[in-house]
Order: structure tokens, then C-alpha cells, then sequence
DNA sequence: AAAGGGAGTGCAAACCTTTTCACAGATTGT
DNA sequence: ACAATCTGTGAAAAGGTTTGCACTCCCTTT
């Protein structure tokens, strides 16, 4: 039975005071980085909190200071492969920081209104809207709150958040290269949905650049983000009179759906007869049957500059462009290194 | 400027007993369900709190009760497909439910012991382990706090916790029951971790019911549960004096692995040489270039049942198997509906 | 040598809720 | 008709921390 008190049966800051022989303030101060405290008072505290296995409460901390040490993590497309990446970066990288995830995973049409409120309840000390789209009313609930916003994968007009977003449109660019530098004469486009802004700019890189090369402004056809509607998207652009010999999809989810909708619906010849690229390099896109050309999403970086962002609230909302990279695989004719 | 207060801008239960005329008892017994209050009253409360949007601070609480209506989610492998559905599934309906998920992503070698007191700091109503290891000492902490833990598609011996999971034993039985009946004379089995109790079931149930069958015990390989490693042991396999002709994976990211390195990489047919089953049904063994045959987990229910121990914590702890169904596709020379 | 300032410390209030206790009034049993 | 029980209510303590304020030293400065 040691000296630890508590109906919890957990050491709080009483006990490690009292241990320590100084006030509760102090022991506080202790685990404040910034706190004013001398330097032997400071070891003194940790030593006795080390004993006692003691660990400050961060609900009592949060209801003063309502900063609870929790991120609030939206992402609605859990079934798009490139989320559970990025999901998986973000959690990594905030536990090393000492941060809690509070995850969401809103329906496609929740009323997100109802969601923030919550989280801002707990003290989540930021907000990441990784796949989902912020209303005008989130923001200002978190503005009103003090809570920095931060968008990942989408940009927005917004003066009130800050967003990291790969450059889509130079995504855009380096595919409309790839196809122009192959001798294609035939592009087309498979968009994600309508108002997403990824599907957009990529598009409007591709276009722009396409046009600059000579060749046609590229036809196009809407994919819904799905597996699904990849295939079904390119079967429909494949019965057009000139169908395309090069496709370039808003991601890869849609790329593969367009890849097995060509050789195993219509039995078309890839990279032989059209060539195929995706956007976002998913770990699919790398396997022996797909070996999709693709343009990687910088994840890391990208979830570096968030959390960047999210810790230094100082500055106001800004928006970070982070370049990608075009991996060319054997969708489009590429021979891989393995022969 | 209405008669909110509090430095936070919010409402809190003050103002709203202020606004109602009734003491901050009463408007905390409004909002517990079992709260020994007249109807009238509580709707007194409840229509003042709605006019001040107030909504009880989980932190304050948290603190007092211990219990701050969070559910602590772990799980490692994001990276295997299946996972994601289930996490979408388990936020849907913890969310449904007034609960918020906070989520742990470890490292594959990570020592859990430090994630579990940081998560009962929080109040956490429960552990949910869909992707982990449970270590004896993790289990007594949670038992000394008396936090429910379930762990999700894995078994224990443990005695402290519950766990949900899928007849994985059923799950091998109907596969060998597939091959037999199919005339396949060579089994194999993929294996995925050593240690892993999903793998060892679907083995266990595979290689007692293909010995029953008549079947010659399976040749087995390692495949760590990724999509490379599955491709690997299918090359191992493949080179034996006589190598299979009916692969049995432990889950689907290694059939799909097995899959490709049959056609692309050796050269083989499937289904005409060898037949190929996994486990799970995650979405890519639907996609046209696969058409895997697998065991499908019933994610729904699964989910269901952990959330029905989670709030039923009085019965002690025991494990719920559900069963699973076998879903034929044409990696197995099934012919689909659309053919 | 006296005044001024900064650093380090403790006290006590504050954060917002739940819950025990006491009490009043209504209901039941005999 | 009286005691015993039950129901609904409010006052106040508790939960564990942070932080503004006051205070004491000790070190500069003129």
C-alpha cells in the first residue's frame, strides 16, 4: 500500500506534492514545458511523480485550459486505399507527439454541423478534414473556438483555414507530358466527383497542358472516386466514335476500375491499344496485375506540414502546395527494373 | 448578447439552471437517463438548455465519473484492406451510439503497455483490439480500472477479456470441403503470422476436415499477411516436386499476392492449374482481374456484437464466434452471375 | 547603501459537472 | 390518525488540474 491516494487508485498531483515536499503548483509547473521553475525544483517533482507512476489528468487539464491533448481526424472515404495511409501517418506522427486521435468518419451526407460541437466539447486542440467537405458554419465554430482548421487533399477559398494539398495541377501537367511525349493523340479525363477540388485541378492542369502540346482538349467522363465507377466510366468513353488512346484518372481507385474495365470487359490491350495513369500511387497500384503509372502523393510530407501548421497557429490560414511525383510503370508501355 | 457565460462562450449548466429557475442538480439529472427527476422538470431543463444550446462538458464529466463516453480503438495492420471496413463500421456505430472513437495506431513491435494508461487517463468506456496483440499486463490494467476489453477477429486465453470473432475453424472446413469437392488433390496453406490466432484457426479447421476428406495433409508457407509476402510463398510453394494445385491463403491480401505471382510471375493458370481461396471478402477480391473465391467475414455483425458486450459489461467475459460464408468466384472456376 | 527588478514559490480560486446528503411533501400501511 | 416509506429537490463537496496574485529572496543598478 504506498502513498497513493485518489478514489482511482492513480497518483494525482496532490500525492506527488505532498512526496516531493512542495505545493501542487509546483508539481504543475514541472510538467509545463514553459512553467517557471527552477531547475532542482523541476527534478525534484519528476523524480517523486517517476515513483508514483504519476501522470497529470488530461480531462482535469483540458476542462481548465480546454486543451485536452486530442486532434479531431475527419475522413469520410475510409474505402479509398490512399486514406488509410494517410490515417495511419497522421496517427503515428501525433502519438509521437504525445497527441490522442479522435477519429470521424462522417456519412457521405452527414450533417457535419452536428460534429464539431463535439469535438470542440472534448478540447481537441485541432482540426484535420482529410476527407470530407467543411461548411461554412464548421469554420466558424472553430474560428469562434480558437481551433485551427486544417485541410488535407483539398484546397479551399475560405480565409478562415489553412489546407496542405499536393499540387494537383502540375499532377495534371506531368501526365498530359507523359501522353504527349508517347505520341497519344486521344486523351481523356475520368473525374471524382464534380465539386471535389483534387478532381478539378488535376483536370484543369491536364487540359491546360494537353492543350500547350497540340492535342485535343480531352473527353471526359465522371468516375465517382469508386473502383466501380472507373470501369463504368471508361466502358461508356471506350463506345465513343474516337475512343481514347490515353486515360488519365483522378485517382487510382478509378484507374484500376478503368484498367480491368478495358482488358476484362472489353478486352482492350493495355498499354498496348490505350495507355492508363491513376493519381495518388495506392499500394495497388504497384501490383503485378495492375502496374499502374501513377502520381505519388508526397503522404509524409504532406502530414509533416499539417501537423506544422496545426502547431504553429501564429500564423494566419495559409495554403501549402507540396510537389508530387509521376511514377511510371507499365501502363504506360514503361518496362519495370525487374525486366 | 444573450445570458451565456463562461469563458469559453459556451453555455454551461449554470446559466442553464439560471435560465430554468432551477438548481444545477436539476440540470444535471435532466441529462442522465436514469436521473431521479419529474418529467416536468426535466422538460423545464431540457427546453432551457436547447435555447442556450447547452450540451454537458464530457470533460467536467469525464472527471468526475471517470467515464468521459470515448471507446478506445486499436488497431495496427491499417494496411490490410479488411481493416478499414471495419473501422468504418465501428465509428459508424459507436458514433450512432453518442460515442466518439479515440484511435491507436502502433508499430508492428510497439509496447502497448505505455498506449493503455494514456487511454484510461481519458476515460475511455471500453478497448476495443482489432489489430494488436493484448499483453497480460495491458489486461490488468484494464481490469484494475474496469474498462471492458474486447478483442476484435482474435482469441485469448486470458480469462480477464472478451472477443469477438469469426468461426475461423468453419472458415477452413468449408474451404477444404471446396477443394475436395472440386477434385483437387494437393492442398497448400498460406500462412500468415506464427503467432496469430486467426491464422492458426483457419489452418487447424483447413487441415482436420481435408484429413477427413481424405485429402494428404497441406503444404504450408509463410506469408506474413501482406500482399508481397503471399506472392513469395506461392513461388516457394510452386517449386516443390509437386507443388499444389489448390491454395488456401489466410487472408486476401495474400491470395491476391498468391494470385498474381501464379500468373504474372510463374507463368500458371487460375483456376485451370491451381485454384486459389482467401479470407475476409475485402473489396479488391470482387475486382474482374481477381475474382477470388474467399471466406467472408461477417464485419456487421462482428461490429454488432462487440458494441453489445461493450455496453453489457456485467456478464463476464466471453468469447462470441459468428459464422462466416464461403463466397465462390471464379478463382476456384466458378462462373459469375454476369458470365 | 537604498531602491528597483526579476525569479521562484505557495495559496486559493476557477474550470464544469456529478453525487451524497438532508429535507420537505406526498403517499402508503395499519 | 400516526408512523413509515418514497419522490423530488437543492446545497455543497468532490474530482484533478492550471493560473493570477502576493510574497520572499537575491541580484542589479545608481
Amino acid at each position: 500500500m504506498s502513498r497513493r491516494a485518489g478514489a482511482s487508485g492513480r497518483a494525482t498531483s496532490i500525492d506527488v506534492a505532498r512526496r516531493a515536499g512542495v505545493s501542487v503548483s509546483a508539481v504543475s509547473r514541472a510538467f509545463t514545458p514553459e512553467g517557471r521553475i527552477s531547475k532542482a525544483m523541476r527534478e525534484r517533482v519528476l523524480r517523486a511523480a517517476a515513483e508514483l507512476d504519476y501522470r497529470p489528468n488530461p480531462l482535469a487539464r483540458g476542462l481548465i485550459t480546454r486543451r485536452s491533448g486530442m486532434v479531431a481526424l475527419l475522413m469520410a472515404e475510409v474505402a479509398n486505399p490512399f486514406y488509410p495511409a494517410v490515417l495511419e501517418t497522421f496517427a503515428r506522427a501525433l502519438d509521437e507527439r504525445g497527441r490522442r486521435v479522435m477519429l470521424f468518419t462522417p456519412a457521405r451526407d452527414e450533417p457535419l454541423e452536428a460534429l464539431l460541437p463535439q469535438a470542440l466539447g472534448y478540447g481537441v486542440e485541432g482540426v484535420v478534414i482529410a476527407s470530407a467537405m467543411l461548411t461554412a458554419d464548421m469554420a466558424r465554430a472553430c474560428e469562434a473556438a480558437s481551433v485551427p482548421v486544417i485541410l488535407f487533399n483539398r484546397t479551399t477559398e475560405s480565409a478562415l483555414v489553412s489546407a496542405v494539398c499536393c499540387d494537383n495541377e502540375a499532377g495534371g501537367r506531368a501526365v498530359a507530358d507523359l501522353f504527349a511525349d508517347g505520341g497519344r493523340r486521344r486523351p481523356a479525363f475520368v473525374r471524382g466527383l464534380a465539386h471535389a477540388s483534387t478532381s478539378v485541378q488535376r483536370e484543369r492542369g491536364f487540359s491546360a497542358r494537353l492543350a500547350e502540346r497540340g492535342l485535343p482538349e480531352p473527353q471526359t467522363a465522371d468516375g465517382h472516386f469508386t473502383f466501380d465507377g472507373g470501369l463504368e466510366a471508361v466502358c461508356r468513353l471506350m463506345q465513343a466514335p474516337e475512343p481514347p488512346d490515353a486515360i488519365f484518372a483522378a485517382n487510382d481507385i478509378m484507374a484500376l476500375g478503368a484498367l480491368d474495365g478495358l482488358r476484362r470487359v472489353l478486352g482492350a490491350a493495355v498499354p498496348d491499344d490505350v495507355w492508363v495513369v491513376g493519381f495518388d500511387d495506392i499500394p495497388a497500384a504497384a501490383w503485378p496485375s495492375f502496374d499502374l503509372t501513377t502520381f505519388r502523393q508526397p503522404i509524409n510530407r504532406m502530414v509533416q506540414e499539417t501537423l506544422r501548421l496545426l502547431d504553429n497557429p501564429t500564423t494566419g490560414p495559409s495554403t501549402v502546395l507540396l510537389p508530387g511525383r509521376l511514377i511510371e510503370r507499365g501502363s504506360c508501355g514503361h518496362r519495370g527494373e525487374g525486366g
